[in-house]
DNA sequence: TAGTGGTCTAGACCACCGT
DNA sequence: CGGTGGTCTAGACCACTAA
């Protein structure tokens, strides 16, 4: 049950003898973060659940409670935990209000908190990866994949068409029906059924003219321009688990963004 | 020259009495923190040089080490400052080459490095503020603004057209020809030129169709699908100095982007 | 070697939450 | 009230840079 003080870890550098290679220093408050990450990947503490307090964790790791502080700190910094004053740390989740669609960018023009989102299912399969989606998934090119389609409307304005593939072996039992069934965001759906956090992601986008069937779904004429944004997203461990192509109408919400 | 600790900015709480209004808690390091914003506005440093050591703040301010160093810490992390282990605390600054283009989210498809951009000045003029852009810069409707027009090219293809506002009061004597004969970021020049360091930019994109005139800029079709993003800019102390549209073809580049 | 930022510790006390 | 995170301090030592 308890661990014992990573002292190991640290390379060490006696004053004589340089070392041979550039072994990068790793400060031990860097150490613990990487341990809270592995538990957080193996699954230790659950989405929305409290983490152990600092000074259990400082006595766990035979390290100050500043250095555990200082790991927090970090981890907080990248939304992968959530310090909540008088009451705890706790796991991030894509279920409460506050980071509720968290990685949905999209404004309406007018500052009001706008409708909120409503999801319909238009296709949902499993078949073999494309190249491209084994490649940005770090698969091998023919395991198996799950991919859905479906439409986000705005105040019943249908907005978003997405196309979403997972890989199959995590999201086992992923069907259209269990979709349909689920109300709020689809992180918080993937989190609940199948333990995968969605940390980060990164996103391409550009302007595209809408196809046909595109232009049909979102009720635009063809060849309307649209906002296309293609996302991987990862979790724990900078594991790439979700490839998405999101197309946008911006006609009357924007995507916002701030730059830092 | 020396200034004092300022405990009176610390809400005083009795504990027998609470505050008639709920006045916010401010920890000290986040009023040590304001202060050197204050000092950042006044040019008290300039951008690309350090700022007094740690220590030295610490003896000015009348506080610990500690305190200070956790008010540059937030600095650092906002990059309104730099840290560089052995030599000091920087003024962050869009001269250097980690940091030039910050604000440029604009890749090239394939992942090489790209061509660095080409600006070529096509207008400079000064006007009275329309509605849009006055609000933006929270200036009066009619003050005088400095409008720019320019076309970013990489490796000789016009990809970017940007429409550029700025209040005329702090661009004083900023001309096409003194626009012309500089190299590197715009940013850059802001800063050497005016003082005025950018910090922090709110955008919004979206899709829209080339007008003809910009098609021409372009060299694209007229109708085709561009990335439109629309900036307003920040320097210290959230004071919004620069509004921008920019229309980007995004042929073979995107606009690449991470969510945490 | 002196000066800078970076890490780690230990302890005191404050602010907030629930019981 | 006890337990949590949040702030502040003081001091020791390490890593990096430049003279």
């Amino acid at each position: 049950m308890s661990e014992t003080r990573p002292e190991q870890e640290i390379p060490a550098r006696s004053p004589g003898r340089p070392p041979a290679a550039a072994a990068a220093f790793s400060p031990l408050y860097r150490q613990i973060k990487s341990l809270i990450v592995e538990s957080l990947e193996r699954g230790e503490w659950k989405a929305g659940e409290s983490i152990p307090s600092e000074f259990d964790l400082a006595a766990r790791f035979q390290v100050s409670q500043g250095t555990v502080r200082k790991a927090i700190d970090e981890l907080a910094a990248e939304h992968l935990l959530l310090r909540r004053q008088g009451k705890g740390t706790f796991v991030a989740t894509h279920h409460e209000p506050r980071t509720r669609y968290r990685f949905l960018r999209l404004a309406p023009d007018d500052d009001g908190e706008g409708e909120r989102a409503e999801s319909r299912i238009v296709d949902c399969r499993r078949l073999r990866a494309p190249a491209d989606v084994s490649r940005a998934l770090e698969l091998r090119s023919g395991d198996a994949v799950v991919c859905i389609r479906r439409v986000l409307s705005f105040g019943g304005v249908p907005t978003v068409i997405d196309d979403i593939w997972l890989p199959g072996n995590l999201f086992k039992g992923l069907t259209a029906e269990s979709l349909a069934g689920y109300r709020g965001p689809l992180y918080g759906f993937f989190e609940s059924e199948f333990g995968i956090n969605m940390v980060r992601a990164d996103e391409k986008l550009r302007a595209v003219a809408a196809s046909p069937e595109t232009a049909e779904l979102l009720g635009a004429a063809p060849g309307a321009p649209l906002l296309q944004v293609e996302r991987v997203s990862y979790t724990y461990g900078d594991r790439p688990v979700e490839w998405r192509r999101g197309q946008y109408l911006t006609e009357r919400y924007h995507y916002r963004n701030r730059l830092t």
